[in-house]
RNA sequence: GGGCGAUUAGCUCAGUUGGUAGAGCGUCGCCCUUACAAGGCGAAUGUCACAAGUUCAAGUCUUGUAUCGCCCA
């Protein structure tokens, strides 16, 4: 073995071999009693991994792993999503460049050319996600707008429309004008926006005066249907029912009363515009009031406007008509006014409430049943309180607008006759079948808005409406790996159609993960120029490249200097090369149960740290193996059990830990018994052992049990560099296995479990320990011998120091040590404490009688301060008659031991300092 | 306005039924000890945001306050 782990051979090796030897399959091990699947929640298909991704897919990784080595058949189900807008919008950019429209192209071609860029480009993914190690089932990829996956969507959608949930309707919609699309509510964001409050006189039609209303669209008056107050207002209750000129046009309206008014904001007097406000609507809806709609699809003011404003654009016109109104004498004032405009996530566009004819699902009786399946706990969210987040969204729950006016994606399956007759059906045959033969049917030129076909990725990739094996094994799937972000877009909505159409639950569990921040704790985003590609902390990056990759293309060219200056300030060296394995470490360490994640840079330096350490444990052991025949039977030794006892202690945390979905908590338990008993102690501890034959053999066979059993454990975690040592490992032990992958994962073994070899360790630890502390406080090499006394040992100290002399000898470098009778005078010497017994290190020479003083002074009063604590709480009376006794006597024995410390040390301190 | 979350060492974060506050990084010493300097050994560092309450006992439970963040309207 090479003696620095060299991640990039390893890595492509295995990468390779998993894939030949088909070890993702979800086919193998299909005997197995368990089935265990998880679905990938398929990112864009033209994407590109973010570290958001990358961290989901190990989390992922790792519970895959883990369940095909406890002999589970599991599937990893992967694949892609069409991604109707963002998709669309990308191509669209591209023709942009020259000039021209999707109109222009037309449809058919405009789709090809889709269908092309996600040819072109669809690859990135999941090239990524073979870097990251993802064991996916890679022949069972799927596409949202697979052949089979569409037919799903034609099916739901067919059923819902025959069974009256899903309905087509003239409704206001968030229109997005750039897009010329409706988009559902969820796909609206709102950030408050300086602007301004436009206070406006509406003259009255008879006799003089006027009312004074406020709006911050003033181009809406145009199609004003009433002015309204609240009906308790006393100061307009002369006016309800009088009629008002509407300004700029020929029209006249009513002052009505409405509860929806609020008398307290502005001047109590509202204008109501049924077609541009979604509260206005249901107000017009309530009075039966004229609907005008005044814009264009894209926001441009349209034939129903006074001819002077037609064709204008709708920001335009509002300039327009101040003008005009002020010309008119019928402004008051404008007033700065911070408002929320809704706009689009996609285009950034303002939006416009929109009348137009969409579909949409009847929300409320696919809510119910998916709300229940939370409450009664076959959806279990983790971490729980995200459950609140779902009721609180799933009890307000609004109809669902599906009809995107876009053209990549699922086209409605709605025809129509040349009388607007509609049929609904899978295919245009089966929808002429229903219109008759020799009618003109046209399909409805929208298509589904994304999440319609994403909420069936569940079922829909394994086969569904076809009751096929896949699904009956697979169905419902055990967890779902997310991000908050999309619960409502996506959760809540397979969890409808999923107890609606596959009827069971898609997934029991519910594992929302925090999200991905840059070290400064922002989000991470293109345009703040701080995003981070996972591979680039795999393969590492220079700066140039670095700051070339997050300057390019940008939005902003003016932020470029700042990104240059932020970045050049964070990776100065650019950044190093981690490898997969440390960066999948990283992340199973960051998922525990925040929020959000502060990427550290340094975090992934220390666990590339600890792949290098457990790279260098491996040489060790291989090198001491080397040419040896290994005996399983061996006689163990006490560091044998105590390794071994540890060991079943750290697979039964890691067992729960995993059960909880707590990664983090997982990690650190590997990482502390792989470096901290396993390398710094038992590796240390077996170099004696071997130089002795009587405790060789055992030794052997244990020192490389534990690594097995080590790479083993680590494997769902850092697959590659565990793949290469269990590799070697099989040369030493001419084993001839395929893979780790197929190896099980280790149980736990109770009859490994030695209290007996734990004490004995421990009091090994607390001997070596106090030496090395007097050592680098005396600034004693380690390399430099030296002897001790040891002096008020009981029998199982003298047990134990017989037994562990050449121990003591190779870590503490401890010579000689001699027994003092109690009655015994020790020379000057520097202390150390196991239990009861002292340990005495004779000053001559080596030590400084000030030095050692100040040593146990110092250790005196840390004892003090413990003793004032144990006594505060013993001296309390509530504590002794109301505490468990159980919980008094620990306290008790706590309070005799340091004591008894004290006292040792206090003698040893008068005795010093009277030399 | 409604809901959710965070506040623990210089930094990033653990802390599972309440029972002596932990890790990694960084800092300071001493060591190139034949697996590993991407390392070893040792050390220092905390009124657990604040206030009140429950309890024999509160980082942990309850209430309130402050600051920051997210979601929804």
């Amino acid at each position: 073995m090479e003696k620095t782990y060299n991640p990039e051979q390893i890595e492509a090796k295995y990468r390779a071999l998993w894939e030949d030897k088909n070890l993702f399959s979800s086919d193998a091990n299909s005997t197995s009693e368990n089935a265990y699947s998880i679905m990938l929640p398929p990112p864009n298909v033209t994407g590109s991994l973010h570290m958001g991704h990358a961290f989901q897919h190990t989390i992922m990784d790792v519970l895959t792993r883990y369940h095909r080595g406890k002999g589970d058949q599991t599937l990893w189900q992967p694949g892609t999503d069409h991604a109707g807008i963002a998709t669309q919008m990308v191509v669209e950019r591209q023709l942009a460049a020259q000039d021209i429209t999707r109109h222009d192209v037309g449809r058919e071609k405009f789709i090809e050319k889709i269908w092309d860029w996600k040819e072109q480009s669809g690859g990135t993914i999941t090239s990524q996600m073979r870097r990251l190690g993802s064991s996916v089932d890679w022949e069972k990829e799927r596409f949202t707008m697979d052949e089979g996956l569409s037919a799903a969507v034609n099916k739901v959608f067919v059923q819902l429309h025959e069974e009256g949930l899903i309905y087509r309707g003239k409704r206001l919609v968030n229109w997005d004008p750039v897009l010329q699309s409706a988009i559902s509510d969820l796909e609206v964001v709102a950030q408050e926006e300086n602007g301004f409050m436009h206070h406006v006189k509406y003259p009255f039609v008879d006799g003089d005066g006027f009312m004074e209303i406020a709006t911050t669209r003033p181009e809406t008056i145009l199609a004003d249907g009433a002015l309204a107050v609240d009906p308790s207002d006393e100061r307009y209750k002369d006016v309800v029912g009088k009629w008002v000129h509407v300004p700029m046009t020929n029209r006249t309206i009513p002052i009505i009363t409405d509860e929806y008014v609020d008398m307290a904001f502005g001047t109590g007097c509202v204008k109501i515009t049924p077609a541009h406000d979604f509260n206005d609507w249901e107000v017009g809806k309530r009075h039966k009031m004229e609907v005008i709609n005044l814009l264009t699809p894209d926001a441009k003011m349209n034939a129903n406007a006074p001819k002077e404003y037609q064709g204008l654009d709708r920001f335009v016109a509002r300039k327009q008509i101040i003008k005009d109104l002020d010309n008119a004498g019928l402004l008051v004032k404008i007033e700065p006014h911070k408002l929320t405009p809704p706009r689009g996530d996609r285009s950034g566009a303002i939006l416009e409430p929109y009348l137009t004819d969409q579909w949409f699902v009847k929300i409320a009786p696919l809510a119910k049943p998916a709300i229940d399946a939370v409450k009664n706990g076959d959806i279990r969210f983790i971490p729980e309180n995200w459950n609140k987040t779902y009721f609180n969204w799933m009890d307000n729950i609004q109809d669902w607008c599906i009809s995107r006016q876009i053209w990549w994606g699922h086209r409605i399956p709605a025809w129509y006759d040349e009388q607007g007759n509609i049929f609904v059906a899978n295919s245009e045959a089966e929808a002429q079948a229903q219109a008759g033969e020799g009618v003109k049917l046209t399909q409805d030129n929208d298509v589904l808005d994304t999440w319609f076909s994403s909420a069936l990725w569940p079922f829909s990739t394994l086969g569904w409406p076809e009751k096929t094996p896949d699904l009956s094994r697979f169905y419902p799937t055990d967890v779902l790996v997310t991000g908050f972000d999309i619960i409502f877009f996506w959760v809540a909505r397979m969890i409808m159609f999923g107890l609606k159409f596959a009827g069971d639950v898609p997934f029991k569990d519910i594992y929302i993960t925090g999200l991905i921040r840059d070290g400064q704790g922002q989000k991470m985003s293109k345009s703040k120029g701080n995003v981070l590609d996972p591979i680039d902390l795999i393969d590492g990056i220079t700066l140039e490249d670095l700051l070339e990759k997050r300057t390019q293309g940008m939005m902003q060219p003016k932020m470029a200097k700042k990104i240059k200056k932020q970045t050049q300030q964070e990776f100065a060296d650019g950044i190093p090369a981690f490898g997969t394995d440390a960066l999948r470490f990283t992340f199973a360490a960051l998922a525990s149960f925040g929020r959000d994640i502060k990427f550290d840079l340094k975090r992934v330096e220390g666990y590339r740290n600890f792949c290098n350490k457990l790279w260098n444990a491996s040489r060790f052991v291989l090198m001491k193996l080397e040419g040896e025949s290994i005996n399983p039977k061996a006689d163990l030794s006490t560091a044998d059990q105590w390794i071994l006892s540890r060991l079943q202690n750290t697979k039964k945390n890691v067992e729960k830990h995993l059960t909880d979905y707590r990664l983090d908590l997982m990690s650190q338990e590997l990482y502390e018994f792989v470096w901290h008993d396993y390398c710094d102690w038992y590796l240390e501890l077996s170099k004696p052992l071997l130089q002795d034959e009587a405790t060789k053999a055992g030794t052997q066979a244990t020192l490389i049990k534990v690594l097995n059993e080590i790479t083993t454990l680590l494997h769902p975690i850092i697959p590659f560099i565990t793949e290469e040592i269990f590799e070697q490992c099989n040369t030493i032990t001419g084993k001839d296995n395929t893979s780790l992958m197929t190896q099980s994962y280790p149980q736990v073994d109770e009859t490994l479990v030695s209290t007996e070899s734990e004490a004995e360790i421990i009091w090994l630890q607390t001997f070596i320990l106090g030496i090395r502390k007097i050592r680098g406080e005396m600034n004693i090499p380690p390399s430099k011998p030296l002897s001790c006394f040891v002096q008020n040992f009981n029998e199982s100290d003298e047990l134990h120091l017989n037994n562990n002399a050449n121990i003591l000898s190779a870590l503490a470098k401890m010579q000689e040590i001699n027994k003092l009778a109690p009655s015994d005078e020790a020379p000057e010497s520097a202390m150390a404490l196991v239990g009861e017994m002292k340990i005495l290190i004779p000053l001559a020479g080596l030590i400084d009688k000030d030095q050692e003083i100040a040593r146990l002074s110092k250790e005196i009063e840390k004892l003090d301060k413990q003793k004032m604590q144990f006594e505060g709480k013993l001296n309390n009376e509530k504590f002794v008659s109301g505490a468990p006794e159980a919980i008094v006597n620990v306290e008790r024995e706590r309070l005799a031991s340091t004591l008894n410390a004290i006292a040792d040390l206090n003698a040893q301190l008068d005795k010093i300092s009277s030399l």
